[in-house]
Formats: C-alpha cells, sequence, structure tokens
RNA sequence: GACAGCGUAGCAUAACGGUCAAUGCACCAGCCUCAUAAGCUGGCAGAUGUGGGUUCAACUCCCAUCGCUGUUACCA
C-alpha cells in the first residue's frame, strides 16, 4: 500500500464489547461516536471500515452462561443480537461486526502467540493471588477490603488461587513504548489520558498474565493445552481479526494486507491502559506496525451522579432510541458532550437543546422557507447561483468556508465543535430572513429580491443538511428531498465518489429549475416529561 | 498517601496576559407574521472557588487554601 492509497483510506474501531449483558448506554455513546466519525470520512469520498463486535470469552461468561442454564455460545448469541439491533435502531453503520468467538479468529490469535513466542516474550511462571472471576484478574492484598472481597465487586469474595501463567513479557517494550508516545504525540487523545499513560509507564512497566487455567471458555494456548488464552490477550486481536474477508484464508498476512495499521481505536477511557500500553507492545513484539490514534473518551453521568447498577439511574439505550428516535440521541451525544470529557446526561436538557437546535432552529427554518417559497414563487426554485452573491453576504459568507471548517473539526473528533459551526449558519438564517422580511418585499412587488433571499437560505439549510448528515443522517435526508434532492445519506454509494462531496460541500449548489412540495415538518418538538 | 487535572451567570460551554469576560439553553419584556406558539430584538444574571503574589495589564502565570474529579496494573 502506497501513501496516496491510505490517504483514502480509513479503518476505525469501537471497543469489541464484552457480552456480560446487554449494551449499555457507554457502549451506545463510543459507537455513535464512531459511526460519526466514519460517516464523516466516507462523506469525504474515503473507503472506510468501520469496526465494532463482541468479546465472549473469560470465566465471567462462562458462569453468566451457566447461571441462566445456558450453553455459553447459546449466551452470546443472544447478547450479540442485542447489540446488533441497538446498532440498527441507532442508525450505525458498521462494516464488521467482529466476534471472538468467530472461527477464523482461533487461527488468528494462534499465528499471533507462535510470532509472540517466537520472539521470546511469553513465559511460564507462578502465579500466586486473590482473584476477583468478576475483574478476571489477580489482586494485590491492600486492595481488598475485608474477607477478601474485591473493591469493586463487593458482592463475591475473591478466591485463592495458585497457578502457572504464561506470562507475557511487557517490561521488556517499556522504552519502546516511551519513545512512542513521544515521537507521536497524538498516539494517545485526549492529552490528558496521554499523561495519564505515560505516568504509569514511567512507574516501571510488570510483564502480565496471558492465561488462564481451569478455564474452558477461551482457546487454549497452542503450546500447551491445560493454559487458555487470557480474554484481553484475545479480545485485542478481534481487530485484526475483522480485517480479513469473509472468506479470506485466516492468515495474519491476510488480515493486514488491506486496511492496517488502523487508524483510530476508539474506546472509553476505562480500557485506555489495554490499548495505549499492552496492544502496542504485544504488536511491537510480533512485528507488526502499531495503530495510528487511540482515544480514550470519557464517561456519562446522569443528572451529575455516576450511573450504576447499585444506585439503579442507569440509562437503557433501547428506550432512549424508541422514545426519542435516533437522530436526536446521536444529535444529544455528539452535540452537547465534548469527546474526552464526563458528559451528562439530563433529559429537560436534552429535550431543550434538541427542540431548540432541531425543531425551532433548523426545522421551522426550512418549514418557514419552503412556505414562503411555494406562495411567493409557486414553489419553484429560484434561477440562481452562488455567482450572484457577493462574498460579504451574510450567509454566503458564513457558508463559502463552512464545510472546510466542519470537516476540520470533525478529523480532531470535535463533532460539538461541528454542530455550533453549523447552527451559527442556521441562526443566521432565521436572523436573515427578519431582517430582510420577504414577505414586505413580496407586497412590494419586488420578486427579484424575494428569490434572492429564498435561495440564500434554502442553500443554506442545504450545506446544513449536508455536513450534519453524519450526526443526523435520517433529519438530512428529510431535509435533501424536501429540496428536490433523490438523495440517500445512509446508502453507502453516496459517499463514494470524492466528487460529490467538492460539490455539496460548497455553498451554493441547490438544485434549481426544479418545483419544491409542501413542506414537512422534519421534527417534531419533544415534550418534557411531568415533572415528578 | 502520591501524582495529574479541574473550579467562569440557574444550567452547559468560550475566551494568544491586554477592547465593557463571549455563546447557547432556561427565564422576563417588546416586535414581526413566512413558519413546528416557531423567529427577531432587548433584558436578566457572573466583579471568572477563596486568599495572596508577579505585571502597566491575569479567567489566562506563580504560591497557598478549600472543593471536585481522574490515575495509582489489567470493568463500557
Amino acid at each position: 500500500m502506497n501513501n496516496s492509497d491510505h490517504n483514502h483510506k480509513f479503518a476505525l474501531t469501537t471497543p469489541l464489547y464484552y457480552v456480560n449483558g446487554v449494551p449499555h448506554i457507554g457502549s451506545a455513546y463510543t459507537t455513535i461516536v464512531a459511526d460519526a466519525a466514519a460517516r464523516f470520512q466516507r462523506l469525504q469520498g474515503k473507503s472506510v471500515l468501520l469496526i465494532t463486535g463482541t468479546d465472549e470469552h473469560g470465566q465471567k461468561i462462562q458462569r453468566t452462561a451457566a447461571e441462566q442454564g445456558l450453553e455459553p455460545q447459546v449466551h452470546c448469541d443472544r447478547i450479540v443480537d442485542s447489540f446488533k439491533s441497538l446498532w440498527d435502531k441507532l442508525n450505525i453503520k458498521y462494516d464488521r461486526f467482529s466476534r471472538t468467538t468467530a472461527p477464523n479468529h482461533q487461527a488468528i490469535v494462534n499465528e499471533f502467540f507462535e510470532r509472540v513466542w517466537k520472539q521470546g516474550d511469553i513465559y511460564l511462571d507462578r502465579q500466586q493471588g486473590w482473584y476477583c472471576v468478576s475483574c478476571e484478574e489477580f489482586k494485590e492484598e491492600r486492595e481488598l477490603i475485608e474477607d477478601h472481597h474485591c473493591a469493586i465487586h463487593t458482592n463475591k469474595p475473591a478466591e485463592w488461587r495458585d497457578e502457572e501463567n504464561y506470562f507475557f513479557r511487557l517490561s521488556k517494550y517499556q522504552q519502546q513504548l516511551e519513545e512512542l508516545y513521544e515521537s507521536q504525540p497524538d498516539f494517545i487523545q485526549p492529552a490528558s489520558r496521554r499523561n495519564e499513560v505515560i505516568n504509569f509507564v514511567q512507574q516501571g512497566l510488570k510483564d502480565f498474565s496471558i492465561s488462564r487455567v481451569n478455564l474452558d471458555w477461551g482457546f487454549p494456548i497452542p503450546t500447551d493445552e491445560k493454559h487458555t488464552i487470557y480474554v484481553w490477550f484475545d479480545a485485542l486481536l478481534g481487530y485484526v481479526t475483522a480485517l480479513l474477508e469473509p472468506d479470506q484464508k485466516p492468515t495474519l498476512d491476510n488480515a493486514l494486507s488491506q486496511w492496517w495499521p488502523i487508524d483510530l481505536h476508539l474506546i472509553g477511557k476505562d480500557i485506555l491502559r489495554f490499548h495505549a500500553v499492552y496492544w502496542p507492545a504485544m504488536l511491537a513484539s510480533a512485528g507488526l506496525p502499531l495503530p495510528k490514534k487511540v482515544f480514550g473518551h470519557g464517561f456519562l453521568t446522569k443528572d451529575g451522579l455516576k450511573m450504576g447498577k447499585t444506585l439503579g439511574n442507569t440509562i437503557d439505550p433501547f428506550d432512549l432510541v424508541d422514545r426519542y428516535g435516533a437522530d436526536a440521541v446521536r444529535y444529544y451525544f455528539l452535540k452537547e458532550i465534548e469527546l474526552g470529557k464526563d458528559g451528562d446526561f439530563n433529559e429537560t436538557r436534552f429535550i431543550n437543546v434538541l427542540n431548540a437546535d432541531l425543531a425551532n432552529d433548523l426545522g421551522n427554518l426550512l418549514n418557514r422557507t419552503l412556505g414562503m417559497l411555494k406562495k411567493y414563487c409557486q414553489g419553484n426554485t429560484p434561477q440562481l447561483t452562488s455567482e450572484n452573491y457577493s462574498s460579504d453576504h451574510p450567509l454566503k459568507s458564513i457558508g463559502m468556508d463552512l464545510g472546510d471548517r466542519v470537516i476540520q473539526a470533525s478529523e480532531n473528533l470535535q463533532f460539538s465543535q461541528a454542530c455550533e459551526e453549523i447552527l451559527t449558519l442556521v441562526r443566521s438564517c432565521n436572523k436573515y430572513i427578519d431582517d430582510s422580511a420577504p414577505w414586505s418585499l413580496f407586497k412590494q412587488d419586488k420578486q427579484a429580491e424575494v428569490e434572492e433571499i429564498l435561495y440564500a437560505v434554502l442553500e443554506s439549510v442545504r450545506l446544513s443538511a449536508y455536513l450534519l448528515s453524519p450526526i443526523i443522517p435520517d433529519l438530512s435526508n428529510k431535509i435533501y428531498q424536501q429540496l428536490g434532492f433523490d438523495w440517500d445519506f445512509n446508502q453507502d454509494e453516496r459517499y463514494k465518489a470524492r466528487e460529490d462531496f467538492l460539490w455539496h460541500s460548497k455553498w451554493g449548489k441547490l438544485s434549481t429549475n426544479k418545483t419544491l412540495g409542501k413542506a414537512i415538518p422534519i421534527f417534531s418538538k419533544l415534550e418534557l416529561p411531568p415533572e415528578d
């Protein structure tokens, strides 16, 4: 693959979610962000591979399944179905759904393991200590609370284990990792997370155990069947397996030929260490190129409080989409929460923001303008182009380089910023209409001026819809259709052509010579929930 | 405990050390009527956690203090 080739390709991942339970709002958040990022890339005509999936091995899964009287695979299949259905509801367009129980995954894991083994980075050692099954990890004595209960999982005591484990020689890669963080400052983002990782690595890295005994639900260590590969070692490689074409022979060479290295791993901050420390070390050991970027986003709170089962204040993502729709949920998470920082979910704010931005500012803008077009121009779009407007026109001046600014923001995963840029144009449209009062001009028979105003507004709405399409694809579709375009932002073909992007992302491209129909509200106002 | 970060109007955010600290939401008043009782204009409210210091000038730098958060070995 040459450089120019890589410029029009973009591979990104969500985590492979652990199938201990049905998807929660955190997984939905990560996946929405990833989908928006992927859509922004596709919009520019790049080939994109969005990988999501599930991590299905480990003792915790085995036990969860057993508690329900299910075979582990049956349990996993059920959970996977719920993930897929949520992604469908949220209009997530993923390209690969990677399951660590997929038949081709074991071959990749084995081959990778052998590479690392040959490198001399795996060795057998004894591990003793208290093991928390819920964490799938050994705990230091000082970390445990009374009666050897894990501090995170207080309902179950940790188990005493004395076993032989295989270890990965992480300590060997300390210097290499430090050099990586130094030479590639944006490898870990945001910067605050990067500092944490650097801090951690500088304290000295210990080798970590990559196998478990007395565990059936997982892949055996190729060289020693008594041992099962630790879930994380297995799960991270799911990103590699995902790169295989469906009927391709599962070899590392095949998997890595097209899309490697991954451009972006989008993850929650809780699993940053695996992706920013262990993963690059594993890859270095196997002699593979490293991913370009790992972005650890923040967590969601509900009304300012941590969400959790104990507090009983979790948000059910299925319920949220059912009540408000995919675009509403997507918009709130992308616009109101700054990626990287913790963000709060508050239903009143949620409703206020959506009503203000999507129903009032944007939706009603389209509605009022189409209404005028119908009354004043019989629904015919004015025969104008960008050339008819001077560069200091109140809308053209904002719209001219809006595409550039929005794309720039999206490249930095600043979707909130992107939305703000677009909203500035939308709000200016409303102001522009009031300032120029086309209804008065119409009464004065100033038809040309009316048309000039309406065209400028409709075109600004079109551009806004286009640039918002990665965030609210269904609403953008509705706008585009009402503006006379035969267009579907949910279809991949619409993203393939670079020329399409260059055309649509500029101000002044509204198709002329069309008769537009009656306006249909694109977004109904949401009702505030009753006070309780 | 150690290390890191944060603390701006009711809420959410913004401000290369330098115009009256900006924007949105919410709230109040006025205007308009093309529109989803939407829109526009104006108002509201903070002397930027507290106390010092550096500087001609600090939200922006330094010190202290209070409060919150994160990381401290493998939970989105």
